[in-house]
DNA sequence: ATGGTAGCGCTGCTA
């Protein structure tokens, strides 16, 4: 199975991107973030005519993360179980059943400046998704939480340590709340088949960054440690971030060997 | 160079 994430940085103006980089690159589950669209705008028979079934959850302006799936796509959930209606609900999480895997899509909050309001939002959130681990999911079993996280887990991660001090994204306590997560039975899919430092999934579209390999690898897929040990191939897909309108963040694929006898 | 670009949507916010 070959599982892939995209924060493409609204879907109404990257569908003609995703259509032909899903005919390129045939991803079985496609998790995408940063639609910025509502539900009834979501383009589903674009998605059904390349042969995918596709969940979404959106509010707008916004935010906004879906599912992708041409192996199935059951058991749909839209945020966090238990998010109350009456609370204002951002649309980061989006969780369904696609080939035997229970697959989620996150936007982790960006957080702004360490400190401020929303870098303390943006902690809690990581905690709830820990939370929801805990309740929905068996670290034995086969999950994979694919993303945006907005944290570069490592200082290899980021293009030069040193401009990111005291910078969000690499903060010690951002770093803990993802181990957070790995603790509990995750693994950095990624980081099990490449070592090098700086392989970046996001560039700045400001000041030529992309060109001058000024980047961030904060787009992740974690996976239990039965799906990690059926990793065959990853791969961040630079060559989706070149050319012609494109997102600031590029995909992320993994391939994953089919259970064996 | 406390700059720069992109998207949304129409003024400034978000990233």
């Amino acid at each position: 199975m070959r599982i892939a994430t995209w924060n493409v940085n609204s879907l109404k103006v990257r569908l003609p991107r995703v259509e032909e980089w899903l005919q390129y690159a045939h991803p079985d589950v496609l998790c995408l973030q940063e639609t910025k669209m509502a539900d009834g705008a979501f383009p589903t028979m674009a998605f059904a005519s390349l042969g995918y079934e596709a969940a979404h959850h959106g509010n707008g302006r916004w935010n906004g993360v879906a599912i992708l799936s041409r192996v199935g796509l059951e058991d749909v959930v839209a945020g966090f179980e238990g998010e109350q209606e009456d609370e204002i609900v951002e649309s980061r999480f989006i969780s369904a059943t696609c080939g035997g895997a229970r697959v989620s899509s996150v936007y982790v909050p960006n957080g702004r400046s360490v400190g401020s309001e929303h870098y303390e939002a943006k902690l809690e959130w990581l905690g709830r998704l820990r939370e929801h681990l805990q309740a929905s999911c068996d670290p034995q079993g086969r999950v994979a939480i694919c993303g945006d996280f907005n944290i570069a887990p490592e200082d290899r991660d980021v293009y030069d340590p040193a401009k990111f001090v005291g910078a969000t994204h690499v903060s010690d306590a951002e770093r803990k709340a993802l181990a957070a997560l790995t603790d509990w039975g995750l693994v950095d899919a990624f980081r099990e088949r490449h070592q090098e430092d700086k392989l970046f999934s996001w560039w700045d579209y400001r000041a030529g960054d992309f060109h001058e390999h000024r980047g961030m690898r904060i787009d992740l897929i974690l996976v239990t440690r039965v799906l990690a040990d059926r990793i065959t191939w990853a791969l961040i897909d630079r060559f989706a971030r070149k050319g012609k309108l494109p997102s600031d963040h590029a995909p992320l694929l993994v391939d994953l060997a089919d259970e064996g006898p």
